[in-house]
DNA sequence: ATTGCCAAAAATGTCTGACATTAATATATT
DNA sequence: AATATATTAATGTCAGACATTTTTGGCAAT
């Protein structure tokens, strides 16, 4: 598990694609992250050397440091100056940060133990939330949420656009987050669109299924707005049951199963 | 609430305290974050140009730029060129990002809207974990749990000890979150590090407080280890009432109370 | 042979100065 | 007066040198 390799592979580096052309804010940082997010490396090991990064990318220095700035900063390497850059264990990553939730829902294929977790998480809290949302949410919390359950009903026919729903699918779940009113349960709205587009991106929708995921969102709207946690709650184990089957995830427990080992320090 | 102001006030600069000698890794972001998470700046101002910073503190504008890059990072700001570096507001903060708790635990006097945010969510979320924890903690999350607590009974008697006591008591809590077996709770278990360093730092305690105190710690603990995730949760309810009364926060409703009206875009 | 010290190498961190790019603003032109 | 254009002011990027830290290797002393 130590230094067999101390050196990290070119062959590894090599394999990086070049980052798109119009990409986002910092495409550099989003092509080296999903690359660690997909397992390239494990944990402990050597990270390529900056002056590599900059010939293989053909980039300033600058850049290259600026993108490793920002993996750092989530927590998926770490820097020591003389040494080297070192990748993380999984454990160690700042899931929370939003930054990272971007990185991961633009992943073809993520970490099955990723989503897999944050999965769990939702299993976990989310009924919760609703619970606290349906204390809470104003008018206006409503219309958002009501806003969003419209749009998937909108695009839930046409299979063309199913990435529209999952935008709108998204949308109702953060709405519900933001409706407890809470600024720390709020950020955590942000974890699930990876999961979501994992879900897409996985499940073929069949038709029924897709009726039945929509009844099921409609009760969680429905409770929240009569102002009845326990319904709200209720409704909410009943959407992720179907998303979970949908995603593959056995639902053993009633919240969250026990959890398979993992690295622990 | 517009620009009235369109440029921040130099006096604000001013007031800015010299990074400390051997201040950790980024003592310079550090000073930067304290300032805005003081208040110093109304969401939407203008903060100082990078050559002003350079000017007053008396660094490259290299350092400068790694500080702003950890701010924007974190969502305290944001920077666009031409235009200049906003001050953005505290519902768009990065509350999970862990160097966040970093920055708010070492505030000495913290944000009062934040600690009465991060509060709320412990007081909502904390039994819940206590319950996971009950159900999936190991015997080894069990002997860092029971250290944690032998830690803050060693350290309860002795007055000068007080930090000490209460990086026990982080470290208690901690490990509940930890015992939760999931990545994305045990992420959390960081957001408490501030609320806790606040309470120490406001309440003194009294004698016959630490004492009970404790008793409600090590209720908690023993519902744990008899995996009794309903008592686990009531006990961690009593843990954070005590908290919450000690830190002058009513605790009106039975979870989460309905909360003070604030800005929701 | 093991230990201790010292010098070289290798990596990240920092400084400096110039230029590029973007956004707002002022100025000219129709 | 409205539009187009130049100016300005800010952040973003590049390039090269140097500083600092960590590791590594060699050499000497025990």
């Amino acid at each position: 598990m130590t230094a067999f390799s101390p050196q990290a592979k070119p062959s590894q580096l090599a394999q990086l694609p070049q980052p798109a052309e119009a990409g986002g804010a910092n495409a550099l940082a989003t092509v080296l992250a999903h690359a660690i997010l997909s397992g390239h490396w494990a944990s402990g090991d050597t990270f390529p050397r900056e002056l590599d990064l900059c010939q293989h990318f053909a980039v300033s220095r600058n850049r290259i440091r600026n993108a490793l700035g920002a993996l750092s900063a989530s927590g998926l390497i770490e820097r020591t100056a003389g040494r080297g850059t070192l990748v993380r264990d999984i454990a160690e990553w700042h899931l929370l940060d939003p930054q990272m939730s971007e990185w991961m829902a633009g992943l073809e294929s993520p970490h099955p133990q990723l989503v897999r977790e944050v999965f769990a998480f939702r299993l976990s809290a989310e009924p919760f939330v609703a619970e606290l949302a349906a204390l809470a949410a104003t008018a206006q919390d409503l219309a958002r949420i009501e806003t969003a359950f419209d749009g998937m009903c909108a695009s839930a026919d046409d299979p063309t656009r199913r990435e529209e729903h999952a935008e709108h699918d998204v949308a109702f779940h953060d709405a519900i987050y933001r409706a407890s009113h809470n600024l720390v349960w709020r950020q955590m709205g942000l974890l699930l669109r990876p999961s979501i587009v994992a879900l897409i991106q996985h499940s073929h929708h069949q038709a029924d299924s897709l009726d039945d995921s929509l009844a099921r969102h409609r009760r969680v709207l429905e409770a929240i707005r009569l102002r009845q946690p326990d319904a709200a709650r209720e409704a909410t184990e009943q959407v992720l049951a179907r998303t979970a089957a949908d995603l593959g995830v056995d639902n053993g427990d009633r919240r969250l199963g026990r959890p398979a080992a993992f690295s622990d320090g």
